[in-house]
DNA sequence: CATGAATGAGAATTCATTCAT
DNA sequence: CATGAATGAATTCTCATTCAT
């Protein structure tokens, strides 16, 4: 079962690559054990199946069932807040970055397995109030901050003549949450067109904040 | 039963009573449980500490751990259900409708256990499909047809203009999931007024689709 | 559910018959779930129901399971024990005794509820040392003298010639043993036609130990 | 084995055998338990101290409770099946073969503890269907026929005059039954010497069924 | 490093027995 | 007497974690 080819030169870095490989495996193992069983549903066992590995491995990449979940969450995040920060410093009216981000959200989050990090957050977060706080910080805290700069300028520069979305960042959001939290539960009974939805959302809130032209 | 007169006919109606004084006490005490544990972290050992009686005592009233559960969020949701309905039936301006509900749903269900529930069934209901399909058919699938009979209403009626709602109305209750979410998540480091973000939400969706007067 | 008809006269009479007619029924119910379970497979809760009483009410009438299970063995035996005495005492050629034996013992014993009380007796009666010397004493241990004073008498009026039997009196019943065994365990395979079985038995027996008149 | 370095392989073996050793500490330490308190009675937490390992160990070999049992009659049937094989094929007068399976019985069965599993299938055969039809088509029915090959045989080559044991082929087996269930249940109030019974038994059906030689 | 057998604390569930009504 | 709700010890089975190979 385990490969070990070929240790010829290079040694020490191929070393470092593949145990960074095998992280990732596990990590991805994990991340499809716990969004279909839950923190306390999943067993490692099978996420060692999945990884195709034995279980004991994942003692040595993962301190415990625990570290493994917080460093799932992490691991999955990094790539997401990059993205986030760029939005900050867009130079573009208001509507036009909201409707990019209605397509990255789609397509970055809700086409992805990173759906499934922020069901996990959702589902599981309260119980792991460390992560909770990592999480709020990388996530909701900057894009509402990114948020709130955004609707400041479209202020100054007479976009928008309205500022609830500086107090309630959340609205602009809500109709994500609801669109991952509808996926897999009610989608059988009634189907949701996620981005119809995330555009009739935005088409609405800017309905309601642009500046009327006469 | 007996030849005696009454006692006998008292004590019937007191022990059904007692029997569903007890059930409730299993149900609150499974409630915050589950709330705070989820549905596989939860412990009978534990609901029965909190509702003061022995482990095996819980089996007379639930045939197992899943049927405990599947019955709470039942038996939270029949009067909750019950609220919905009149929603159909009134006859007023879509507005004031909307705001009664966000009143409403501020007071039942963000300010009781009833959010637990709603918290549940978002957490646990993909593992519960039963149940999911219950609730749905419950609460959203219900609250939705509502929405859509006063939306159709309003614009037969002139009030508001446009019909995004008819096919989304999941917008109107996108929020009321994030506050539901939000809450106990990150709250401790950005608290979140439920009730005012329902009231920005309303004003700014009023604000885009009821009809302009000029 | 419990009928306290007409106590008007004879009332302590009428109790007593009431106690031991229920004490019967809870006999006969306790039979049909030990001989379908086992002891520690058979529940109470399933006597009582088949009894059509109260569960505690078996505790009025027995101190417990084992006493309950005691009981049944004791109850069941008591008229057995009756009819083996009578064999000592008929005056009639072994072979009749033995042949009329068979058909009581086909009658009474495989045709009856008896049947399960011996295949208790051979399922759990290790585990019940007290009750087994018990039933050893009042069915093997007179059956088996019955036998020797047959077999003696036998012998000495010159109509068998061997005396096997007297040494190994188990020989006579084991086939009755055999058909007990397989009743319920193998007769689905292979039907076994238990009279037939110890008439054939007899008959070899016969040929093999009667006085040959040449 | 030794030719090659291969460490791997020897390693496998070594695994395998262990595995395999530990299999049948399992299952000795199961017979003793279940011998001693039958199906329901026994306590897989003791089987687990008898085999000096810990309780989950066990469901690392076996499945369930039920399953350990089901293997437990299983290999203890399948050195005894081949036994009974050989019987069909031997080629010597029936009174022969019958004294030295009596011979074989008492010390294959009645002197080793494959006198419990017979016995168990006795005592709890009827609850386990599918295990009472693999023992049937592995036991009786094979020694049956068997029996009756060598019954046929006799009376072609005129060494026996009667076919009353090919209709009822239990009657060979029945005194072994009757030690079986009588050990430990009687025999401290009335010894039994087994192997004396088989011998009086078969003593006994040849006079009757042999051909006499005037 | 990797493996997977072994461990044992812990959880769900059952059921004989008790006891207030 | 009879009831059946309540109890809690006992039992089966699971699974995170450890460790010898």
């Amino acid at each position: 079962m385990s490969a070990r080819p070929a240790p010829r030169k290079g040694t020490k870095e191929k070393w470092a690559e593949r145990r960074a490989a095998r992280r990732e495996m596990i990590l991805a193992a994990a991340l499809d054990e716990f969004a279909e069983r839950g923190f306390e549903g999943a067993r490692l066992d099978d996420v060692a199946r999945r990884a195709g590995i034995a279980k004991g491995t994942i003692y040595l990449y993962f301190a415990d069932k625990e570290t493994l979940f917080q460093e799932l969450i992490r691991s999955a995040l990094s790539p997401f807040v990059a993205t986030i920060e760029v939005a900050r410093s867009i130079d573009l009216p208001l509507r036009i970055v909201c409707e990019r981000l209605a397509g990255a959200f789609a397509r970055e989050v809700l086409g992805t397995r990173r759906k499934d990090i922020v069901r996990l957050m959702i589902s599981e977060g309260r119980r792991f109030p460390k992560i909770a706080k990592f999480y709020y910080e990388e996530v909701p805290a900057r894009a509402f901050a990114a948020v709130r700069a955004l609707v400041r300028k479209g202020i100054e520069r007479g976009e928008i003549v309205d500022d609830t979305l500086e107090k309630f960042p959340q609205l602009i959001i809500a109709p994500g949450v609801v669109a991952i939290v509808w996926d897999g539960l009610f989608d059988k009974y009634e189907p949701l067109d996620a981005e119809a939805l995330l555009l009739a959302h935005f088409n609405l809130l800017f309905k309601a904040i642009e500046r009327r032209t006469p």
